[in-house]
DNA sequence: AACAGTGTTTTGAACGATCAAATCGATCGT
DNA sequence: ACGATCGATTTGATCGTTCAAAACACTGTT
């Protein structure tokens, strides 16, 4: 028997075989999948049905290595119970859809703290060609964002930069809006004192937040002194501060609060008391979460699709590895997407603070 | 000025570079990093110098091309609110973790349901060169392991083989166990009379978890006719079941409930008759939920750590491609990591349902 | 009839690593 | 002292793709 003629069974095709399949060069194939415009279309329609019909897709592996570009992006998952678990998640969702339907895939990595993760940043990209990173729960002095631009890396964030003027693209949603619009929303149900549930001073977001509400609270000619709290993000931590100040002398009839967490322990506060919420004394919260959901609190909503989106097209700059050619730059400047986006949050109005007209449990949103 | 002499500034140091350096070839500097023992010591060492020097890291994109083989093991991110988000999040964390200990990554993919889930297997082999796929939810009829095992790709379950004799390797939790721990617990704080707030019966899952409650039940003499419930996984249908039974003429003294969601509204209608969960009426749940700890829902925690380090560990048949070779395989048969492992969760004991003994709050686990 | 200019296709090299086999020295047995 | 054996290292080919430049085939000009 001789030696076996190159049998070559059922594994995946590659470019070569599509190329002697159709009777064109290597070149040929690659051109018709990269730069059809550079072939006859007689031919192009050739290779085009032997891709069909051998299902040939191009290896990444090799594209990666051969262009430098790996279609990755790099994201972070937190640490359980850290950032916003349910928020993030949600995100790193949206984010893998849109994704995927550009043609890019997220890579996973952890991370303690900043320190740690631009040591995950320095791994990851010692080992893959990773394409941008999207960073997430930006502060002040945050030494990612600088790191990163340093080494050259593209990159968008979820946040913004905080307390500095960096020029990196960044998206994020409108906190002080969102407060605002919950406070303009108990405010237009006849509320007089709402108070504002908060987290600790040292966070950008909370504060954020907290002048939405003392905006519109202004705005209305509301006071605002005593009335607000400032609380690590806990449920129970959030019940008591509501108990306080509801045991205060002048105690408020609503609460805007920097979170679900936070406002879903006023609002078992509330119904312990044998108050209805949304009744005797209205509570909202912020993230939407599935618990706000589950027991019917109003809640500012992310529109998390949409920063999923925008971080996407943040980073089409992903484009031309910046040679320096003698070709003179043509006078149009290519028309990159939003850079700096901020998105605006939507209210979910449910039972712990219905619409003035309507006191049904029934759930909308309005923008 | 004479054409530019090959600059090549500061650019990530490759293989090429590393040999010249320490003058020997490219396959030494290979062996180093793959095969150390077939390398002198001495000139191991002149090139681990070397390699440490120029902080040079081999480029996975040209590994995978070579090898086969990525480094990347791809797992799905549910859509929000679908298979316990938080739950899958925790997981997803672990595997992240554990997996970029052992040098590899998680590459995130979404679908909606299983046939969207199976094609978008076909388009990541299609286009990846994944080392494997970590499979969640499993249920009766699950056509996904089939699909993958046809393709001959490796993966594990998180999730046993429901129905089905399948051999594939799979990692799961004893939710049986759970729940008996769970419901020993409360008959051992005196309770006689123990509801199961569970799922509909087309849930494997929650079959399991029920079956855990009946054995206890059946053990220690009680009763079980009249106290289950099937309900979706929902706070609302919770509570109202839970009030059902509370009004029923035999009332039940406590709640096993199949998860904390349910359970949640257990506690919510428990906590809104004026009644103290854990002393008038326990309730139980299951997953350990952040919100669980937030309110103090004694609840089953699945061991998310240990669960990912078995899926990876059953992955480690990441080896041999399986070339039928002239050599004879020798006696000795590779011990393999175990390929089907069963979990044990822990009870985590807060104030919704306290030790007998001790009535405090303080949170304990015990396995 | 030779030439420039286009449009289309092919050739050759390269990306950065690993595999398979060849080579080179030194040691060993008889 | 000579081939055999073994350890250490090198050479050559290859993974699948894209880039850069060359080659080819026409058309229209002069």
């Amino acid at each position: 028997m001789p030696a076996q003629p190159k049998a070559r069974p059922a594994q995946r095709p590659t470019m070569a075989e599509v190329a002697k399949a159709a009777d064109v060069s290597l070149q040929t194939v690659s051109n018709v999948l990269n730069a059809p415009h550079l072939v006859r279309a007689q031919t192009r329609e050739r290779v085009e049905a032997v891709i069909a019909a051998t299902g040939y897709r191009p290896l990444k592996a090799a594209q990666t290595l051969r262009t430098q570009r790996s279609h990755l992006i790099a994201v972070i998952i937190p640490e359980p119970g850290q950032w916003k678990g349910e928020l993030h998640n949600a995100f790193l969702h949206a984010l893998t859809r849109r994704a995927q339907k550009s043609g890019y895939r997220i890579l996973l990595f952890t991370a303690a703290d900043d320190d740690e993760e631009i040591r995950a940043y320095d791994q990851l990209l010692g080992d893959y060609t990773l394409d941008a990173f999207v960073i997430t729960g930006t502060h002040t002095g945050d030494r990612r964002t600088s790191w990163l631009r340093r080494k050259g890396v593209s990159f968008v964030t979820f946040g913004r930069p905080w307390g500095s003027a960096a020029t990196h693209p960044w998206v994020d949603v409108d906190g002080a809006d969102g407060e605002r619009k919950a406070t303009e929303h108990l405010i237009a149900a006849g509320h007089r004192r709402i108070a504002f549930l908060g987290w600790p001073e040292d966070s950008d977001v909370g504060e954020d937040r907290k002048a939405g509400w003392e905006q519109a609270c202004r705005a209305a000619g509301l006071p605002t002194d005593g009335l607000v709290v400032s609380i690590e993000d806990d449920l129970a931590r959030g019940r008591a501060a509501c108990a306080r100040l509801l045991d205060s002398p002048e105690p408020p009839t609503a609460f805007a609060c920097v979170s679900d967490t936070i406002a879903l322990g006023a609002w078992t506060e509330i119904a312990a008391r044998g108050l209805i919420p949304g009744q005797d004394v209205s509570v909202i919260g912020f993230d939407d979460s599935s618990a706000a959901a589950a027991v019917g609190l109003t809640s500012v909503a992310q529109p998390l699709d949409e920063v999923a989106d925008a971080c996407l097209a943040a980073l089409s700059k992903l484009r031309s590895p910046a040679r320096t050619s003698a070709r003179p730059s043509s006078g149009k400047i290519p028309k990159r997407a939003q850079q700096r986006v901020l998105l605006q949050p939507q209210l979910v109005i449910r039972g712990s603070a219905p619409s003035p007209e309507n006191t049904e449990n029934t759930e909308k949103r309005t923008s």
